[in-house]
DNA sequence: AACAGATGGTTGAAAATCGAAACCAACTCG
DNA sequence: CGAGTTGGTTTCGATTTTCAACCATCTGTT
């Protein structure tokens, strides 16, 4: 595990946390419902020692929590707290990418507002304007934290 | 890399693409402005071998073209092409997940709506109810295509 | 009681991947 | 000419991942 002293940028802390080839289908695997150790991993094939490594890292870090459902024996399934919920935007962010560029703009699976069954969008929204927001009106700025280097932020 | 003759979802064909530990870093750095290989190397302390490897897979993806940026040397820089620009709001939803859950609440980088230069906010949004929505009035179900075994998909 | 089966793991060795450093090629500048 | 910059490639040891085997606990069946 990489440790790094004081990373300056979320996406790099987050992906510290999460971004490995599985962590986020596990998640997305929690997200569908499939929470047991067995179920995850034949639904995703990955070796059991790395799903055992990869739940503990997400329960530590409080993302999942081992609550039981049975005793004698007493076993385990995996819930996203309330902190592993909010990665749900990061997810429908992914799969509404790959429904458009990679699976040819058709999508294999949708989520839907439960009250009125329409397939969700994700886009940035300001909350102040109450429009959604194009990338080309976007830009970084430094946070309250320290300064970044700056270049050219537009893309 | 491996190959999966028909996956069924798209969050697992998007990661399939960028979901190893450097490539998103490495959009985070072009959306930033970062363009030059030397600059991403340094920035990220990746080794070189992995960067030429994850932009040339960017490259075949269509999600970064190499444009030359002067002659004598012939030189180029890598840009994100619309595909890529489209990943926008995953990065940005990353983003403010690890502001919130990994950054203590304070956001070391902030994203910021030009017009009014509020910080963008991401979320599912319903347009036909035209409210975010969150995630415990979200279902999943499976799309135009194949079916895939529905449990409890609730989270 | 014996035994098969399910679940949720651990262990160990082979294979794949990564990281650090050295090297290289093309060109510029002094 | 020699040094510096950029954008790589090559090599090789270290780390990670995968695959298979094994295990412990309990249930249900014979």
């Amino acid at each position: 595990m990489r440790t790094q002293p004081a990373v300056e940028c979320s996406i790099q802390r987050t992906l510290d946390l999460i971004g490995d080839r599985w962590t986020l289908l596990i998640l997305r695997d929690l997200f569908r419902g499939v929470r047991r150790f067995s179920r995850i991993q034949e639904d995703l094939g990955i070796a059991k020692n790395l799903l055992t490594d990869r739940l503990g890292t997400l329960v530590d870090a409080e993302i999942v929590e081992k609550v039981p459902y049975q005793e004698r024996p007493v076993r385990h399934e995996y819930r996203l707290t309330e902190k592993g919920r909010a990665l749900s935007p990061s997810l429908l962010a992914l799969m509404r990418w790959g429904d458009r560029y990679v699976s040819g703009g058709l999508a294999p699976t949708e989520l839907v507002h439960d009250e009125c069954d329409t397939r969700l969008e994700l886009q940035p929204w300001c909350t102040t304007c109450n429009v959604p927001v194009a990338p080309t009106d976007i830009s970084s700025r430094p946070g309250p934290g320290r300064h970044i280097a700056t270049e050219d932020t537009r893309v």
